[in-house]
DNA sequence: GTCTATAATCAGATAGAC
DNA sequence: GTCTATCTGATTATAGAC
Protein backbone atom coordinates (compact mmCIF):
# COMPACT_ATOMS: atom_id res chain seq x y z
CA UNK A 1 0.00 0.00 0.00
CA UNK A 2 2.40 2.70 1.17
CA UNK A 3 5.30 2.50 -1.15
CA UNK A 4 7.28 6.01 -1.34
CA UNK A 5 9.64 6.74 1.33
CA UNK A 6 8.51 9.53 3.11
CA UNK A 7 5.91 7.82 5.44
CA UNK A 8 7.93 5.06 6.14
CA UNK A 9 10.51 6.95 7.25
CA UNK A 10 7.50 9.27 9.38
CA UNK A 11 6.49 6.30 10.85
CA UNK A 12 10.43 4.92 11.67
CA UNK A 13 10.29 8.23 13.33
CA UNK A 14 6.64 8.03 15.00
CA UNK A 15 8.30 4.58 16.12
CA UNK A 16 11.14 5.79 17.62
CA UNK A 17 9.21 8.34 19.69
CA UNK A 18 6.60 5.96 20.67
CA UNK A 19 10.08 3.96 22.09
CA UNK A 20 11.03 7.17 23.91
CA UNK A 21 8.09 7.60 25.45
CA UNK A 22 7.75 4.20 26.75
CA UNK A 23 11.37 4.13 28.12
CA UNK A 24 9.75 7.07 30.23
CA UNK A 25 6.84 5.46 31.19
CA UNK A 26 8.59 2.52 32.22
CA UNK A 27 10.64 5.10 34.54
CA UNK A 28 7.91 6.83 36.26
CA UNK A 29 6.45 3.55 36.94
CA UNK A 30 9.36 2.12 38.77
CA UNK A 31 10.06 5.17 40.42
CA UNK A 32 6.22 5.57 41.35
CA UNK A 33 6.12 1.78 43.01
CA UNK A 34 9.19 2.75 44.82
CA UNK A 35 8.82 6.12 46.18
CA UNK A 36 5.50 7.60 45.36
CA UNK A 37 4.37 10.90 43.75
CA UNK A 38 5.06 13.30 45.86
CA UNK A 39 8.75 11.78 46.82
CA UNK A 40 9.56 11.00 43.05
CA UNK A 41 11.53 14.57 40.89
CA UNK A 42 11.10 15.28 37.79
CA UNK A 43 15.34 15.42 37.50
CA UNK A 44 15.52 11.91 38.74
CA UNK A 45 12.93 10.54 36.03
CA UNK A 46 15.39 12.54 33.49
CA UNK A 47 18.51 10.85 35.33
CA UNK A 48 17.29 7.38 34.82
CA UNK A 49 15.73 7.76 31.57
CA UNK A 50 18.88 9.21 30.31
CA UNK A 51 17.77 13.09 28.95
CA UNK A 52 17.60 16.20 29.78
CA UNK A 53 15.05 17.49 32.28
CA UNK A 54 13.64 19.79 29.69
CA UNK A 55 13.98 17.26 26.70
CA UNK A 56 11.34 15.21 29.15
CA UNK A 57 8.86 18.62 29.00
CA UNK A 58 8.83 18.32 25.35
CA UNK A 59 6.44 15.04 25.76
CA UNK A 60 4.72 15.43 28.84
CA UNK A 61 3.90 19.24 30.18
CA UNK A 62 3.64 18.85 33.63
CA UNK A 63 5.09 15.95 36.32
CA UNK A 64 1.30 15.30 36.68
CA UNK A 65 0.98 14.64 33.42
CA UNK A 66 3.96 12.02 33.66
CA UNK A 67 2.65 10.19 36.28
CA UNK A 68 -0.78 10.66 34.35
CA UNK A 69 0.93 8.58 31.28
CA UNK A 70 2.32 5.36 33.74
CA UNK A 71 -0.79 5.51 35.43
CA UNK A 72 -2.95 5.09 32.31
CA UNK A 73 0.21 2.60 30.98
CA UNK A 74 -1.00 0.08 34.40
CA UNK A 75 -4.10 0.77 33.90
CA UNK A 76 -4.01 -0.93 30.09
CA UNK A 77 -1.58 -3.53 31.22
CA UNK A 78 -4.54 -4.79 33.93
CA UNK A 79 -7.10 -4.24 31.59
CA UNK A 80 -5.54 -6.74 28.93
CA UNK A 81 -4.77 -9.19 32.29
CA UNK A 82 -8.68 -9.06 32.76
CA UNK A 83 -9.59 -9.85 29.02
CA UNK A 84 -6.83 -12.40 28.95
CA UNK A 85 -9.22 -13.65 31.88
CA UNK A 86 -12.41 -13.51 31.06
CA UNK A 87 -11.25 -14.86 27.17
CA UNK A 88 -12.35 -18.59 26.43
CA UNK A 89 -9.95 -21.26 27.77
CA UNK A 90 -8.96 -22.30 24.50
CA UNK A 91 -7.55 -19.02 23.18
CA UNK A 92 -6.03 -17.97 26.39
CA UNK A 93 -2.19 -17.71 26.43
CA UNK A 94 0.21 -18.96 29.13
CA UNK A 95 0.60 -15.63 30.94
CA UNK A 96 -3.23 -15.96 31.73
CA UNK A 97 -3.30 -19.18 32.99
CA UNK A 98 -0.83 -18.90 36.13
CA UNK A 99 -3.08 -21.52 38.28
CA UNK A 100 -5.27 -24.12 36.18
CA UNK A 101 -7.94 -21.96 34.25
CA UNK A 102 -9.78 -20.08 36.66
CA UNK A 103 -13.42 -20.77 36.03
CA UNK A 104 -15.66 -19.49 38.51
CA UNK A 105 -15.93 -15.44 39.72
CA UNK A 106 -13.90 -15.88 42.70
CA UNK A 107 -10.98 -17.35 41.23
CA UNK A 108 -10.65 -14.87 38.56
CA UNK A 109 -10.68 -12.45 41.49
CA UNK A 110 -7.89 -14.32 43.31
CA UNK A 111 -5.80 -14.54 40.14
CA UNK A 112 -6.53 -11.05 39.46
CA UNK A 113 -5.00 -9.87 43.08
CA UNK A 114 -2.60 -11.97 42.78
CA UNK A 115 -1.16 -10.55 39.64
CA UNK A 116 -1.31 -7.37 41.36
CA UNK A 117 0.12 -8.83 44.35
CA UNK A 118 3.36 -9.92 42.28
CA UNK A 119 3.79 -6.45 40.18
CA UNK A 120 3.56 -5.18 43.52
CA UNK A 121 6.47 -7.09 44.63
CA UNK A 122 8.14 -6.65 41.52
CA UNK A 123 8.00 -2.90 41.78
CA UNK A 124 5.94 -2.31 39.02
CA UNK A 125 2.90 -1.02 40.83
CA UNK A 126 2.50 2.77 40.59
CA UNK A 127 0.84 3.73 43.55
CA UNK A 128 -2.15 6.33 44.04
CA UNK A 129 -1.50 8.84 46.74
CA UNK A 130 -3.60 7.90 49.38
CA UNK A 131 -3.96 11.52 50.16
CA UNK A 132 -5.10 14.38 48.00
CA UNK A 133 -3.01 16.06 45.85
CA UNK A 134 -2.30 17.40 42.56
CA UNK A 135 -2.11 14.19 41.31
CA UNK A 136 -5.60 12.75 42.02
CA UNK A 137 -7.15 16.21 40.30
CA UNK A 138 -5.28 15.20 37.07
CA UNK A 139 -6.07 11.58 36.79
CA UNK A 140 -9.75 12.50 37.14
CA UNK A 141 -9.52 15.03 34.38
CA UNK A 142 -8.00 12.18 32.22
CA UNK A 143 -10.04 10.46 30.16
CA UNK A 144 -8.01 7.54 29.10
CA UNK A 145 -7.47 6.82 32.50
CA UNK A 146 -10.89 7.52 33.66
CA UNK A 147 -12.52 5.28 30.78
CA UNK A 148 -9.18 2.75 32.41
CA UNK A 149 -10.43 2.67 35.29
CA UNK A 150 -14.16 2.14 34.60
CA UNK A 151 -13.75 -0.62 32.89
CA UNK A 152 -11.41 -2.26 34.86
CA UNK A 153 -14.18 -1.64 37.92
CA UNK A 154 -16.80 -3.00 35.37
CA UNK A 155 -15.12 -6.40 34.87
CA UNK A 156 -14.47 -6.54 38.28
CA UNK A 157 -17.88 -5.75 39.61
CA UNK A 158 -19.47 -8.24 37.41
CA UNK A 159 -17.07 -10.63 38.72
CA UNK A 160 -17.79 -9.60 41.66
CA UNK A 161 -21.91 -9.56 41.78
CA UNK A 162 -21.36 -13.09 39.99
CA UNK A 163 -19.21 -14.76 42.94
CA UNK A 164 -21.82 -13.20 45.61
CA UNK A 165 -24.46 -15.32 43.36
CA UNK A 166 -23.06 -18.48 43.17
CA UNK A 167 -22.11 -18.53 47.15
CA UNK A 168 -18.53 -17.75 47.67
CA UNK A 169 -18.40 -13.86 48.57
CA UNK A 170 -20.17 -12.23 51.59
CA UNK A 171 -23.51 -11.29 49.83
CA UNK A 172 -23.72 -8.73 53.12
CA UNK A 173 -20.91 -6.76 51.79
CA UNK A 174 -21.83 -3.96 49.22
CA UNK A 175 -20.20 -4.52 45.99
CA UNK A 176 -18.41 -1.28 46.00
CA UNK A 177 -16.51 -2.37 48.88
CA UNK A 178 -15.53 -5.69 47.82
CA UNK A 179 -13.93 -3.88 45.08
CA UNK A 180 -12.04 -0.98 47.01
CA UNK A 181 -11.08 -4.16 48.77
CA UNK A 182 -9.30 -5.40 46.59
CA UNK A 183 -8.06 -2.11 45.23
CA UNK A 184 -6.89 -1.61 48.18
CA UNK A 185 -4.32 -4.88 47.67
CA UNK A 186 -2.69 -2.51 45.24
CA UNK A 187 -1.31 -0.36 47.76
CA UNK A 188 -0.94 -2.62 51.13
CA UNK A 189 1.25 -1.73 53.07
CA UNK A 190 1.77 -5.05 55.02
CA UNK A 191 3.57 -6.55 51.35
CA UNK A 192 6.36 -3.78 52.17
CA UNK A 193 6.37 -4.03 55.65
CA UNK A 194 7.06 -8.26 55.36
CA UNK A 195 9.13 -7.38 52.64
CA UNK A 196 11.15 -5.31 54.65
CA UNK A 197 11.22 -7.66 57.72
CA UNK A 198 12.78 -10.42 55.10
CA UNK A 199 11.46 -13.40 56.81
CA UNK A 200 9.51 -14.54 54.03
CA UNK A 201 10.22 -15.11 50.25
CA UNK A 202 8.02 -13.46 47.85
CA UNK A 203 5.85 -16.47 47.60
CA UNK A 204 5.00 -16.72 51.50
CA UNK A 205 4.06 -12.67 51.31
CA UNK A 206 1.10 -13.46 48.55
CA UNK A 207 -0.06 -16.36 50.25
CA UNK A 208 -0.58 -14.52 53.63
CA UNK A 209 -1.86 -11.64 51.79
CA UNK A 210 -4.32 -13.46 49.71
CA UNK A 211 -5.20 -15.57 53.22
CA UNK A 212 -6.00 -12.51 54.91
CA UNK A 213 -7.85 -11.02 52.13
CA UNK A 214 -10.22 -13.85 50.94
CA UNK A 215 -10.21 -15.81 54.48
CA UNK A 216 -9.84 -13.05 56.88
CA UNK A 217 -8.00 -13.10 60.24
CA UNK A 218 -10.56 -15.37 62.09
CA UNK A 219 -9.83 -19.13 61.89
CA UNK A 220 -11.86 -21.07 58.94
CA UNK A 221 -13.14 -24.46 60.32
CA UNK A 222 -15.39 -24.75 56.82
CA UNK B 1 5.84 21.23 100.45
CA UNK B 2 7.00 24.31 98.26
CA UNK B 3 6.15 27.15 100.19
CA UNK B 4 7.92 29.56 97.78
CA UNK B 5 6.49 31.54 95.02
CA UNK B 6 8.86 30.80 92.52
CA UNK B 7 8.22 27.01 92.09
CA UNK B 8 4.36 27.93 91.85
CA UNK B 9 5.31 30.49 89.04
CA UNK B 10 7.62 28.05 87.57
CA UNK B 11 4.94 25.09 87.63
CA UNK B 12 2.48 27.80 86.18
CA UNK B 13 4.66 28.80 83.18
CA UNK B 14 5.17 24.90 82.39
CA UNK B 15 1.83 24.11 82.32
CA UNK B 16 1.13 27.14 79.94
CA UNK B 17 4.03 25.83 77.91
CA UNK B 18 2.57 22.12 77.60
CA UNK B 19 -0.49 23.26 76.74
CA UNK B 20 0.77 25.61 74.10
CA UNK B 21 2.52 22.47 72.70
CA UNK B 22 -0.21 20.21 73.19
CA UNK B 23 -2.45 23.12 71.16
CA UNK B 24 0.37 22.46 68.46
CA UNK B 25 0.03 18.56 68.40
CA UNK B 26 -3.28 18.57 68.45
CA UNK B 27 -3.10 20.74 65.61
CA UNK B 28 -0.45 18.63 63.61
CA UNK B 29 -2.31 15.54 64.38
CA UNK B 30 -5.02 17.10 62.58
CA UNK B 31 -3.59 18.09 59.47
CA UNK B 32 -1.29 15.22 59.37
CA UNK B 33 -4.54 12.83 58.98
CA UNK B 34 -5.84 15.46 56.67
CA UNK B 35 -2.87 15.78 54.05
CA UNK B 36 -0.24 13.69 55.10
CA UNK B 37 3.10 15.20 56.12
CA UNK B 38 4.36 15.46 52.66
CA UNK B 39 1.95 17.82 51.73
CA UNK B 40 1.31 19.49 55.45
CA UNK B 41 3.44 22.64 55.20
CA UNK B 42 4.59 24.38 58.70
CA UNK B 43 3.37 27.89 57.49
CA UNK B 44 -0.47 25.66 57.59
CA UNK B 45 0.74 24.36 61.30
CA UNK B 46 1.08 27.53 62.29
CA UNK B 47 -1.46 29.43 61.07
CA UNK B 48 -3.40 26.92 62.55
CA UNK B 49 -2.54 27.12 65.89
CA UNK B 50 -2.25 30.70 65.22
CA UNK B 51 0.91 31.62 66.25
CA UNK B 52 4.00 32.85 63.61
CA UNK B 53 6.13 30.11 62.49
CA UNK B 54 9.14 30.97 63.51
CA UNK B 55 7.48 30.34 67.08
CA UNK B 56 6.87 27.01 66.39
CA UNK B 57 10.53 26.53 65.50
CA UNK B 58 11.08 27.47 69.32
CA UNK B 59 9.04 24.34 70.18
CA UNK B 60 10.40 22.39 67.93
CA UNK B 61 13.70 21.82 65.95
CA UNK B 62 12.54 20.65 62.89
CA UNK B 63 8.88 19.67 60.51
CA UNK B 64 10.02 16.27 61.20
CA UNK B 65 10.32 16.92 64.47
CA UNK B 66 7.08 18.47 64.96
CA UNK B 67 5.41 15.19 63.09
CA UNK B 68 7.35 12.75 65.39
CA UNK B 69 6.00 14.70 68.36
CA UNK B 70 2.51 14.14 67.19
CA UNK B 71 2.94 10.53 66.58
CA UNK B 72 4.45 9.99 69.90
CA UNK B 73 1.24 11.46 71.15
CA UNK B 74 -1.38 9.21 68.47
CA UNK B 75 0.86 6.21 70.31
CA UNK B 76 0.57 6.83 73.94
CA UNK B 77 -2.91 7.59 73.62
CA UNK B 78 -3.08 3.86 71.82
CA UNK B 79 -1.24 2.81 74.74
CA UNK B 80 -3.81 3.88 76.84
CA UNK B 81 -6.39 2.63 75.70
CA UNK B 82 -4.52 -0.90 75.07
CA UNK B 83 -3.88 -0.69 79.21
CA UNK B 84 -7.65 0.11 79.52
CA UNK B 85 -8.30 -2.74 78.24
CA UNK B 86 -6.16 -5.32 80.04
CA UNK B 87 -6.79 -4.17 83.19
CA UNK B 88 -9.69 -5.94 85.17
CA UNK B 89 -13.20 -4.99 84.31
CA UNK B 90 -13.92 -4.05 87.67
CA UNK B 91 -11.04 -1.07 87.50
CA UNK B 92 -12.49 -0.03 83.57
CA UNK B 93 -13.66 3.20 82.77
CA UNK B 94 -16.87 3.42 80.41
CA UNK B 95 -14.22 4.41 77.64
CA UNK B 96 -12.46 1.42 77.62
CA UNK B 97 -16.22 -0.86 77.32
CA UNK B 98 -17.81 0.01 74.55
CA UNK B 99 -19.19 -3.54 73.78
CA UNK B 100 -19.49 -5.33 76.49
CA UNK B 101 -16.18 -5.81 78.44
CA UNK B 102 -14.24 -7.89 75.27
CA UNK B 103 -12.88 -10.86 77.32
CA UNK B 104 -11.23 -13.16 74.90
CA UNK B 105 -8.01 -12.09 73.14
CA UNK B 106 -10.05 -11.95 70.15
CA UNK B 107 -12.33 -9.37 71.26
CA UNK B 108 -9.50 -7.23 72.11
CA UNK B 109 -8.35 -6.97 69.26
CA UNK B 110 -11.69 -6.26 67.51
CA UNK B 111 -12.51 -4.23 69.92
CA UNK B 112 -8.66 -2.21 69.07
CA UNK B 113 -9.22 -1.95 65.36
CA UNK B 114 -12.72 -0.74 66.04
CA UNK B 115 -11.14 2.01 67.57
CA UNK B 116 -8.58 2.53 64.78
CA UNK B 117 -11.13 2.94 62.41
CA UNK B 118 -13.21 5.52 64.53
CA UNK B 119 -9.84 7.85 65.36
CA UNK B 120 -9.00 7.61 61.50
CA UNK B 121 -12.68 8.63 60.79
CA UNK B 122 -12.97 11.02 63.11
CA UNK B 123 -9.51 12.50 61.48
CA UNK B 124 -7.41 12.09 64.04
CA UNK B 125 -4.88 9.48 63.14
CA UNK B 126 -1.98 10.82 61.39
CA UNK B 127 -0.64 8.31 59.28
CA UNK B 128 2.53 7.16 58.26
CA UNK B 129 4.11 7.55 55.15
CA UNK B 130 3.66 4.42 53.24
CA UNK B 131 7.07 4.86 51.33
CA UNK B 132 10.49 6.28 52.33
CA UNK B 133 10.79 9.60 53.43
CA UNK B 134 12.41 11.80 55.66
CA UNK B 135 10.07 11.57 58.47
CA UNK B 136 11.08 7.78 58.89
CA UNK B 137 14.32 7.88 59.72
CA UNK B 138 13.28 10.64 62.12
CA UNK B 139 10.58 8.49 63.55
CA UNK B 140 12.81 5.48 64.03
CA UNK B 141 15.58 7.40 65.66
CA UNK B 142 12.91 8.76 68.17
CA UNK B 143 13.05 7.14 71.75
CA UNK B 144 9.89 7.97 72.56
CA UNK B 145 8.40 6.72 69.41
CA UNK B 146 10.29 3.74 68.94
CA UNK B 147 9.68 2.91 72.66
CA UNK B 148 5.43 3.31 72.22
CA UNK B 149 5.95 1.46 68.78
CA UNK B 150 7.39 -1.53 70.93
CA UNK B 151 5.37 -1.50 73.69
CA UNK B 152 2.01 -1.41 71.65
CA UNK B 153 3.61 -4.45 69.72
CA UNK B 154 4.16 -6.46 72.30
CA UNK B 155 0.54 -5.79 74.11
CA UNK B 156 -1.06 -6.59 70.29
CA UNK B 157 1.29 -9.29 69.97
CA UNK B 158 0.49 -11.07 72.80
CA UNK B 159 -2.83 -11.07 72.18
CA UNK B 160 -2.70 -12.58 68.75
CA UNK B 161 -0.29 -15.09 70.08
CA UNK B 162 -3.37 -15.85 72.71
CA UNK B 163 -6.23 -15.37 70.29
CA UNK B 164 -4.34 -18.36 68.01
CA UNK B 165 -3.95 -20.51 70.80
CA UNK B 166 -7.32 -19.83 71.71
CA UNK B 167 -8.40 -21.20 68.25
CA UNK B 168 -9.69 -17.69 67.23
CA UNK B 169 -7.21 -16.63 64.38
CA UNK B 170 -5.53 -18.63 61.92
CA UNK B 171 -2.23 -20.21 63.42
CA UNK B 172 -1.15 -20.51 59.97
CA UNK B 173 -0.70 -17.07 59.85
CA UNK B 174 2.67 -15.59 61.18
CA UNK B 175 1.97 -13.67 64.36
CA UNK B 176 4.18 -10.31 62.64
CA UNK B 177 1.81 -10.57 59.80
CA UNK B 178 -1.18 -10.47 61.69
CA UNK B 179 0.29 -7.77 63.33
CA UNK B 180 0.96 -5.51 60.50
CA UNK B 181 -2.40 -6.40 58.65
CA UNK B 182 -3.96 -4.74 62.11
CA UNK B 183 -1.46 -1.74 61.74
CA UNK B 184 -2.75 -1.08 58.14
CA UNK B 185 -6.11 -0.71 58.96
CA UNK B 186 -4.99 2.94 60.34
CA UNK B 187 -4.21 3.73 56.72
CA UNK B 188 -6.40 1.60 54.96
CA UNK B 189 -7.56 3.64 51.68
CA UNK B 190 -10.71 1.77 51.43
CA UNK B 191 -12.44 3.96 54.53
CA UNK B 192 -11.75 6.98 52.99
CA UNK B 193 -12.83 5.86 49.85
CA UNK B 194 -15.89 4.63 51.61
CA UNK B 195 -16.50 7.97 52.95
CA UNK B 196 -15.78 9.45 49.73
CA UNK B 197 -18.60 8.17 48.10
CA UNK B 198 -21.14 9.07 50.90
CA UNK B 199 -22.84 5.89 50.51
CA UNK B 200 -22.84 4.69 53.82
CA UNK B 201 -22.64 6.14 57.50
CA UNK B 202 -18.98 5.71 59.51
CA UNK B 203 -20.83 2.72 61.80
CA UNK B 204 -21.84 1.24 58.42
CA UNK B 205 -17.87 1.49 57.19
CA UNK B 206 -16.43 0.28 60.29
CA UNK B 207 -18.73 -2.54 60.21
CA UNK B 208 -17.79 -3.63 56.43
CA UNK B 209 -13.88 -3.42 57.45
CA UNK B 210 -14.34 -5.04 60.37
CA UNK B 211 -16.25 -7.75 58.14
CA UNK B 212 -13.27 -7.77 55.53
CA UNK B 213 -10.62 -7.78 58.03
CA UNK B 214 -11.41 -10.67 60.48
CA UNK B 215 -14.18 -12.50 58.56
CA UNK B 216 -12.57 -11.71 55.12
CA UNK B 217 -14.31 -11.29 51.64
CA UNK B 218 -15.24 -15.33 50.88
CA UNK B 219 -18.55 -16.29 52.50
CA UNK B 220 -18.51 -17.95 55.92
CA UNK B 221 -20.65 -20.86 56.54
CA UNK B 222 -20.30 -21.16 60.19
C1' DG C 1 8.98 33.33 73.46
C1' DT C 2 6.78 35.91 70.02
C1' DC C 3 6.97 38.57 66.14
C1' DT C 4 8.40 40.46 61.10
C1' DA C 5 11.44 39.98 57.61
C1' DT C 6 14.63 37.32 55.18
C1' DA C 7 17.88 33.78 54.00
C1' DA C 8 18.65 29.28 51.79
C1' DT C 9 17.21 25.49 49.31
C1' DC C 10 15.01 22.72 46.43
C1' DA C 11 11.97 21.33 42.61
C1' DG C 12 8.93 22.32 38.72
C1' DA C 13 9.07 24.61 34.54
C1' DT C 14 11.16 27.47 30.58
C1' DA C 15 14.51 30.17 27.27
C1' DG C 16 17.18 29.87 23.66
C1' DA C 17 21.20 27.91 21.19
C1' DC C 18 22.07 23.90 18.24
C1' DG D 1 13.95 17.24 20.06
C1' DT D 2 17.88 17.68 22.82
C1' DC D 3 20.89 20.23 25.43
C1' DT D 4 22.78 23.88 29.15
C1' DA D 5 21.60 27.47 31.86
C1' DT D 6 18.16 29.92 34.13
C1' DC D 7 13.75 31.49 36.15
C1' DT D 8 10.08 31.11 39.43
C1' DG D 9 7.62 29.87 43.23
C1' DA D 10 7.00 27.34 47.25
C1' DT D 11 8.81 25.80 51.63
C1' DT D 12 11.97 24.93 55.32
C1' DA D 13 14.53 27.36 58.47
C1' DT D 14 16.77 31.50 60.76
C1' DA D 15 18.18 36.50 62.19
C1' DG D 16 17.33 39.96 65.03
C1' DA D 17 14.20 43.40 67.19
C1' DC D 18 10.99 43.56 71.17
Amino acid sequence: MTSSLAPLKKSFKAQMLEAREQAITDSVNRLLSEKGFDAMTVDEVAAEVGIAKASLYKHFNSKEELACAAMVQAMQKALAFLEELQAPPGLQSELAAPTQSPSSALNKLKATTRWTLELKLAGQMPTLPSHNSTLRASLMASRPYMDGLMNVSDKLGAWIVQAQKDGDINPALPPIAVLYTLYARACDPVVEFLKMSELHSNEEIIEMVMSTCFDGLKIRKN
